[in-house]
RNA sequence: GCGGGUAUGGCGGAAUUGGCAGACGCGCUGGUCUUAGGAACCAGUGGGCAACCUUGCAGGUUCGAUCCCUGUUACCCGCACCA
């Protein structure tokens, strides 16, 4: 009798549904478990391989606790909103909401034919207007709380796209949706105060359990550094030039001072600098390179001298000059500088080719040659001069700094704002409307969710405007605090904001009056487990924690931290090794492999494929091996037979079902399933298992298949879904063999093996080791200096 | 440049974290059964005739190193003139 997995998958498919299997139940007394994977944003592609290894591994965790008797939840849903879906829109005149809804249906059939344990009633999408009216409200309490601010700003900008896009969608110069490049523009920009949360973000860390490469990620995102603030007095004004700066210890060192060439202070000075067409001119060039270009041409250093204005280092007096350079950011600490070319090898180049004065203050290095950026001993620095560490140094100064009232201890963070608006139509309408006499007003919350205003053409304005704009029904409105004829706001919101909040949505999926009922809240949060790509470990994972930390502190949710644990899968290569993509026509369709093999072939291969955290390409004849693994416990049936257990074999099983067990718990799915496999094989080898046996073997790998592992459950007699089955259990003794092979080892080198009985002691091992024959002849003639012994393991005996 | 990671048979990968390197699977070789097999099953499979050699490379520590230390090379992923 073959596996008809075409008749059978669906079938148990079908009685899950039916059943219910896989509902979450609110306020069960069972111990809860939050397991969530990353929502996927349904493209028009429809899912491929490397969503089944997203979702596989959390599947296998959620199925084996609700076998441990958890009552799980394991939801699904969509981050909807999107440039692809607009894209598509524009190009084929079919609405987003259309193209959405099919999306979706494509992406839940291919869902379901893999027989993921998702709770089907709990779906949300973030484009459904009852999803969207609580981003939107998020967005407006953030705004009550002073988290909303507009700036003009130099953004990035994609002519392709049109569209403004944050730092984090133009890694490397690139448009992240079109891969063009971006350029700069001056624009009126939404930003989320999110750096005023960089410091919780950072100490919140230690609270959770995420990987270590994860957790350093994003320690270096947020980016903190500590130094200090130093004011300089500026000659011919009066003005004090404030710099940031990690090595205030070196302050008797700087011989120059460098703005970037946004600083304000040139342009409030213009009077007094005697080169200003200079310095437009450069200002003009650097405005014309954009971000990107700026920080990747570092070979050469370039800048203007400021002449007229200079600056007086607090502690010489001296006078030094000031300069325009673009290695100095306007975005980050003050956008000034105190130069110290002996010991930072920016400053160092930057005075080399200026002809500045180095000033050593730090002996060790060789200042003829570069700059010396090592601690020793403090030198041509007045009071600090003969302290040799670093820390006591900065510490000295900072204290004098203080004492002097001409600066202070400062903090930086990398970081930066979250710029929250797009030009565009498939996004979350900002709900703010610009009043004439009363400013920016806020939708009020009954008028909630502002919608979506539902047309044919979503092209962007030229000039990257949103689409909204030309919608004069929805642009013009009254003030809802005066009543004068007012303006909507008609950017929309970045498709970071709706996967910023939605396992909280997850929670209560249907609530009209708030985002989630706070007791369901408390019950349920915080996620247990989030497992997802190393990809939004920086991005959505920050941005969804500073949301979450938000709404804490507004008193929506119970706990700071949305996520106890976190961990991380790794790519599914294309049989070619490469990364899967479209244009390289490596992409493995799931639906393809269901087709041929079926979803527990499928399931168990990619969870088998290698390391789960790493990547590995996809080979078509492994996944028959799988296949062949399954036809093998398929036949095992009839291997059925009363004859009793033996020894050896329940051994077997007994560590078999610990291994399962614990590598599931690492997510080492690759090592649980070849212990599985070893298993059948020794099942093989016996000739025969008892009915008991095949139900504990179906248990465990009903996470991996768990259509065969039902079909072949209800064979047994089971009226019960081996799905909510109990978890096996082992019995420790039964796992340890009565004898052991121990190899034998002349001076670390293995001899030969001995087998003896487990747990003897080092005399016993020893001379049973010695009447071995190769043993024997080998310590012919020698002296054994030494008998080395590990229970269970290792003789080894040093001779000479 | 800084941070993180990886390197083991023909391939994907194991190795209780210092104790028999190569589990498990693929592939390959031979066989059985077949009209046939790209099906199934059985046997073998790191290299070398051997002693021995073998975890990117070179050293070190140790009775013993894939694992720890020092140096080095290659590749991957972040961040990047961050003061």
């Amino acid at each position: 009798m073959t596996y008809d997995f075409k008749q059978i998958e669906p079938k148990w498919q079908k009685i899950w549904k039916e059943q219910k299997a896989f509902a979450a139940v609110d306020f069960s007394p069972k111990k809860k478990f939050y397991g969530l994977i990353e929502f996927p944003y349904p493209s028009g592609a429809g899912m491929h391989v490397g969503h089944i290894k997203a979702y596989g591994g959390m599947e296998v965790i959620t199925r084996k606790r609700r076998m441990e008797g958890y009552n799980v939840l394991f939801p699904i849903g969509f981050d909807a909103f999107g440039l692809p879906t607009e894209n598509y829109a524009i190009k084929t005149g079919m609405h987003p909401r259309k193209v959405t809804d099919a999306n979706i249906e494509k992406f839940t059939s291919q869902l379901s034919r893999v027989g993921f344990s998702f709770d089907p009633d709990r779906v949300v999408d973030t484009t459904d207007h009852n999803y969207y009216k609580w981003t939107q409200w998020i967005f407006l309490k953030m705004f009550e709380k002073g988290l909303v601010f507009r700036d003009t700003a130099l953004v990035n900008y994609c002519p392709s796209c049109k569209v403004v896009l944050s730092n984090e969608d133009s890694q490397g110069g690139k448009c992240d949706i079109c891969h063009s490049d971006v350029v700069q523009k001056s624009k009126v920009v939404w930003y989320l105060r999110i750096t005023k949360y960089a410091d919780r973000l950072l100490t919140g860390l230690d609270s959770v359990d995420y990987l270590p490469n994860i957790r350093q990620q994003q320690v270096n995102w947020i980016g903190k550094s500590t130094g200090a603030f130093v004011d300089f007095s500026v000659s011919n004004a009066d003005e004090k030039l404030r710099i940031y700066t990690t090595r205030p210890d070196t302050l008797f060192g700087v011989t120059f001072m460098v703005i970037a060439p946004e600083h304000p202070i040139i342009d409030k000075y213009r009077a007094s600098i005697h080169n200003c067409d200079e310095i437009d001119a450069y200002r003009a060039e650097c405005a014309k390179k954009t971000e990107f270009e700026r920080t990747q041409l570092v070979k050469e250093k370039t800048g203007v001298r400021i002449d007229g204005l200079s600056g007086i280092n607090p502690v010489t007096g001296k006078e030094i000059p000031i300069y325009i350079a673009d290695y100095v950011m306007m975005g980050y600490g003050t956008g000034a500088i105190m130069a110290v070319p002996a010991h930072d090898q920016r400053d160092y180049d930057f005075a080399k080719k200026f002809g500045i004065d180095i000033v050593e203050v730090i002996r060790g290095g060789d200042i003829t040659k570069e700059a010396y950026t090592e601690s020793g001993e403090m030198i041509n620095s007045g009071f600090l001069n003969g302290y040799t560490d670093k820390q006591t140094s900065i510490k000295k100064m900072i204290e004098y700094l203080t004492e002097k009232g001409i600066g202070e201890e400062g903090v930086q963070y990398k970081m930066k704002d979250w710029a929250f608006n797009r030009q565009r139509y498939w996004g979350e309408p900002i709900p703010i409307i610009h009043c004439p006499t009363c400013g920016m007003v806020p939708v009020p919350y009954d008028e909630l969710p502002l919608l979506l205003p539902d047309v044919s053409n979503f092209e962007p304005g030229t000039d990257g405007e949103s689409p909204l704009a030309k919608i004069d029904l929805f642009v013009n409105c009254s003030c809802p605090k005066c009543g004068g004829a007012a303006k909507r706001e008609t950017d929309t919101m970045p498709q970071w904001a709706g996967s910023s909040w939605y396992f909280l949505r997850y929670i209560d999926p249907d609530n009209d009056n708030a985002l989630a009922d706070k007791e369901k809240l408390k019950y349920w949060m915080p996620v247990d487990w989030y497992n997802g790509g190393m990809e939004h470990v920086t991005r959505h994972m920050i941005y969804s924690r500073f949301w979450h930390k938000f709404l804490y502190d507004i008193g929506a949710v119970d706990c700071e931290e949305p996520y106890a644990k976190r961990t991380a899968q790794g790519l599914i290569l294309g049989p070619d090794g490469e990364k899967m993509s479209k244009s390289k026509g490596n992409v493995v369709d799931p639906n393809d492999v269901v087709d041929e093999y079926g979803a527990d072939v499928l399931r168990t291969y990619v969870m088998f494929m290698g390391d789960y955290t790493m990547a590995a390409p996809w080979n078509d004849n492994s996944v028959k091996g799988c296949k062949r693994f399954l036809d093998r416990i398929w036949a095992m049936q009839d291997l059925i037979h009363g004859t009793g257990v033996t020894e050896k074999l329940e051994s077997e099983f007994h560590k078999t079902v610990k291994k399962v067990s614990s590598d599931i718990e690492a997510m080492k799915f690759n090592t649980a399933i070849a212990a599985m496999m070893t298993l059948v094989n020794e099942i093989y080898d016996n000739g025969s298992l008892t009915s008991d046996e095949m139900g504990v073997f179906v248990r465990l790998l009903c996470p991996f298949a768990p259509h065969m592992s039902e079909e072949i459950w209800s064979n047994l007699g089971n009226k019960t879904l081996c799905s909510l089955a109990e978890w096996p259990t082992f019995d420790e003794a039964k796992t340890q063999a009565s004898t052991v092979t121990v190899a034998v080892q002349i001076c670390g080198k293995m001899k030969a093996t001995v087998e003896m009985p487990a747990g003897c002691d080092q005399q016993t091992a020893v001379s049973m080791a010695r009447a071995n024959d190769k043993v024997a002849a080998a310590l012919d003639g020698k002296t054994v200096i030494k008998e080395i012994f590990v229970q269970d393991r290792i003789v080894n005996f040093v001779a000479k």
